[in-house]
DNA sequence: GTTGAGCGTT
């Protein structure tokens, strides 16, 4: 039997590759990213309306257009929000961005729990094939019996598929289910920060003239300028590697010359809870809203003035002291869901915000010092029952189980302050370090003598 | 042959 092939390509004016179907005739969703590694979807021109029209998507497989089947026109790639490839502006070679191509040591397995027990590790590959090159997947099984036990773990080969994945739920064979970093690496992956400090600027620099220009370099994720003008601000990538390329040079902007460095937060101690975290995971700044209901029903323990102010804190980085691993989420496409106080179902509180920073440390000393710090809680945290979810668009399957709870539609990532989630030490509003911005301390340091690792 | 919070026989 002859295989029919489509023509796709990664965007449009971009060189289309033919792609295999199935036997009945559909595309796996799996082969197109095995060959366009993010994509989520297809579209395709409309001839007549000339508008896009998107590719029906079931069960991992993409179904051919009704009215003549996939025919020889092109489709297109539809990526995850914001993901992209820029095919204008012709910037690829610089070196951040040639650079975050390999992330090597940053991907941790993943646990994904909630499997239906009927899914293979087959299935399970094929899922999450979708957001990049897999390395493992693996199902839990009972030794005897070969069945399931509803979890599992995959690898990713890069980080930016790794921190999307985590970044959402998952419908995997009819079931809404979680990944989070295991416990068992809780603590121990080696971060690195996503933000970067932006000092010289002046008050006519935009947010968005920073997305802008900093969007060459990667996928910028949260772009923060501190109200009243500060002359500094913030600027989170996806990729820690794009930030960290950038760190030490100088950039023009608008005529502007600004000076990316490190946007370690003050490392100080107080009460012993500066162990030298500096957060990764972007805060989410944008446009502000901060509409996601009440003080959210956090655990005890969780401070909950964090959205009243005139919105200081969207950087969610330091406040002046203690610990302010701040388990920001990068902006992603599916912030429509932790809302309300139930970030933690995704946020990997550890895994993602504590910042360990590159260096290797004792996890019984984090421990320790996390639990001074108050975040001793959240294990239970995390097992707080889970209010709102809110699939941005999904509607949830039958199985869900959450059902009926996520029904709160529409907030499609738009308000999503619930990610703020640092913690404050009475700091309580006024947390926009105050006024010292040491500049960059070289945290080695200050990590060091507080630790005392070797 | 059932189940639904969790944490990985290497």
């Amino acid at each position: 039997m002859s295989i029919e092939y489509l023509q796709v390509a990664e965007d449009e004016g971009e060189e289309p590759i033919e792609l295999p179907t199935e036997d009945d005739g559909t595309l796996l969703l799996s082969t197109l990213s095995a060959q366009f590694p993010g994509s989520s979807g297809l579209k395709y021109r409309n001839p007549e309306s000339k508008s896009f029209r998107g590719v029906r998507l079931s069960e991992g497989r993409l179904h051919p257009p009704p009215e003549g089947g996939w025919g020889s026109q092109i489709f297109y790639c539809v990526f995850p929000k914001e993901n992209k490839r820029k095919s204008d502006d012709n910037l690829e070679n610089s070196t951040a961005k040639t650079k975050r191509m390999e992330t090597k040591l940053r991907c941790t397995d993943l646990i994904v729990l909630g499997l239906p027990w009927k899914t293979t590790e087959q299935n399970l590959r094929e899922y999450f094939e979708t957001f990049g090159e897999v390395l493992m997947a693996q199902v839990k099984k009972d030794p005897k019996t070969g069945q399931s036990k509803g979890f599992g773990f995959i690898r990713f080969a890069s980080y930016e598929s790794q921190m999307r994945v985590l970044a959402q739920r998952h419908m995997i064979d009819g079931r809404w289910c979680d990944v989070k970093v295991p416990n068992s690496k809780e603590g121990l992956i080696q971060q690195v920060p996503c933000k970067v400090f932006i000092g010289r600027c002046t008050e006519d620099l935009t947010a968005d003239d920073l997305r802008e220009y900093f969007g060459k370099f990667g996928e910028v994720t949260d772009v923060f300028i501190p109200k009243p003008f500060r002359a500094f601000s913030f600027v989170t990538f996806l990729d820690p590697e794009v930030a960290q390329s950038l760190c030490g040079e100088d950039h023009i902007i608008k005529g502007v010359s600004v000076h990316v460095s490190n946007a370690a937060p003050k490392s100080e101690t107080r009460g012993g809870g500066g162990y030298g975290n500096r957060d990764m995971r972007g805060g989410t700044a944008h446009g502000g809203q901060r509409g996601a209901g009440p003080g959210g029903p956090e655990g005890p323990g969780m401070y909950q003035q964090r959205y009243n102010g005139p919105g200081p804190n969207q950087g969610g980085w330091g406040n002046q002291a203690g610990p302010r691993g701040n388990l920001d989420m990068p902006n992603l496409q599916a912030l429509g869901q932790g809302q309300q106080g139930s970030n933690q179902q995704s946020c990997n509180p550890l895994g993602l915000g504590l910042n360990l920073g590159t260096i290797p440390m004792n996890p019984a000393i984090v421990a320790a010092a996390l639990n001074q710090a108050g975040w001793g809680l959240i294990g239970n945290l995390q097992n707080q029952p889970e209010p709102n979810f809110n699939q941005g668009g999904f509607s949830s399957g039958p199985n869900n189980t959450n059902a009926g709870t996520n029904q709160n539609g529409g907030n499609q990532g738009g308000n999503n302050p619930g990610f703020l989630n640092w913690m404050s030490q009475g700091g309580g509003q006024s947390n926009q370090d105050g006024g010292q911005w040491p500049r960059p301390p070289p945290q080695q340091s200050q990590d060091k003598g507080f630790l005392k690792y070797d």
